[in-house]
DNA sequence: CTCCTTCAACGTACTCTGTACGGAATTATT
DNA sequence: AATAATTCCGTACAGAGTACGTTGAAGGAG
């Protein structure tokens, strides 16, 4: 199931504890630390727990893991970070300090081909963001410069403050489709002993009762030459590249002919 | 988290028992049944499961709040079902067959549109179905007979069956993504004894002193643009038909002056 | 009618999750 | 030196999925 973001805070009244950590690099360190030192700190928690989610899924992530990693008792955990939601709010705003941000010259079309891709390999390198309800994303440093660096390239062109808005989570939101398929597919072909032809044979007989062209002429036709052509049910890489030129096309028709200076 | 898909069958070898599962009203009841009446049946199972589902989220529906509705204990549950992956395969399925699917006519503008918009409604309805990785759709009776009917509304129109099958992963993909936002910002709203606006109020000093505007000129503009349009920092349904139009225009302009007839 | 096979239902148990609570140990401030 | 704060940890609880083995009911065979 989706895992929930860090929506109640542990204060009333006082600023969201999940804001003071994300920014913890620029806020400073706490003075008068009065306890025993840490033993360990909010990045050792955050990078064994995303490095966890790359090696197993976020299924994997959880305190007792994450404690086991640092040497730590799971209890010990929540001395850094106030609980899981809030540790999920910090994992994404790390990842996405690891997206790059080149400066984006070149044309319109470029300069979104270029947000949509970055984005791409953001998901495939870290399969379990898509895992993630990211409606609202963590307001985090990374997170923030992402999304700085993502409206930046479609500044200028004309578009209301709002537009500008719609277009890049129109871009994004988009991406996260055939990124999901294809993660999904990835982990099916490593994990599953079974390939897609060999689980269409076995159940070809089964299939063939059930799917009659009569009630499937179109889905039927279309589903093979899918299946010929990708050998698989579905090539979420095409899908992806397919979708982004006709998502792009939509979007540069409605910015007009004044195509980006 | 994501729940799995059924991907590992029981059989090796045998068809896949899901596939049995799904197709049951198909495939007749089974004869010569030996043991003591089942008192409860699959359907009812399923149907206990959706609205669970729907009553509280994906997270409330477990093996034993099903067996408490139906009246059982928490072990007999999988007499009717393998186990919880398949389960879901079976709610997905069971809702897909509420999707309303009227005739499509009209121009392929309102035939796309229409497509979207009941994707969108079924989201609404089943906000769960979000929470669901549906990369490889079950291949029930009621996801195939929505699958034919989308297929059909790009049938005719000069598209390869490939082009086809893109056409509609591209559409039926790009709903999710504001759908999900409606969802999450609607529980947010719900849930949480905190309205955006408080949270704002009360993370303004924080946030002023760590979102400085030489760091962030565009994205402090557009968000307080979006802020004071929508009251929120965003508005998926907004979203939903902003993006609907883009997508359209660039499926439209790919197809053709050949505007299907 | 009796017996045997078959299968639904269930009780128990195991591992795993997130985290509330309270106590012990350690450190900086008073 | 006393105090206050804070880290770490042990214990515990409620809940999850489901493996395993037993019990009892019902149909088919003799």
């Amino acid at each position: 199931m989706l895992a929930r973001m860090a929506t109640e805070s542990t204060g009333r009244g006082e600023p969201d504890r999940t804001l003071r950590l994300l920014w913890r690099s620029h806020l400073g360190e706490p003075v008068g630390t009065r306890g025993p030192k840490q033993r360990s700190s909010v990045d050792e928690v955050v990078d064994a727990a995303v490095q966890l989610a790359d090696d197993e899924g976020l299924d994997a992530v959880s305190m007792r893991r994450i404690a086991d990693r640092l040497g730590l008792k799971p209890m010990s955990v929540y001395t850094y970070v106030p609980g899981k939601a809030e540790l999920i709010d910090l994992m994404v705003d790390q990842v996405s300090g690891e997206l790059p941000l080149p400066v984006l010259d070149g044309s319109l079309r470029d300069r979104l081909a270029g947000i949509a891709r970055v984005q791409w390999n953001g998901y495939l390198r870290h399969p379990w963001l898509l895992s993630i309800d990211t409606s609202r994303p963590p307001l985090g440093p990374n997170v923030s410069d992402h999304w700085e660096w993502c409206l930046r390239a479609v500044d200028g062109l004309g578009l209301t403050d709002l537009d500008m808005d719609r277009v890049i989570t129109l871009l994004l939101g988009f991406v996260s489709g055939p990124a999901r398929d294809y993660v999904d597919a990835e982990r099916l072909r490593v994990s599953s002993l079974e390939s897609d032809v060999e689980w269409w044979e076995r159940n070809a007989p089964l299939l063939e009762q059930i799917m009659d062209p009569e009630r499937y002429p179109v889905s039927g036709r279309v589903g093979q030459a899918a299946g010929e052509a990708y050998n698989a049910p579905a090539d979420p890489a095409d899908a992806f590249e397919f979708g982004l030129a006709r998502v792009i096309d939509g979007i540069v028709a409605y910015v007009g002919p004044a195509d980006g200076r």
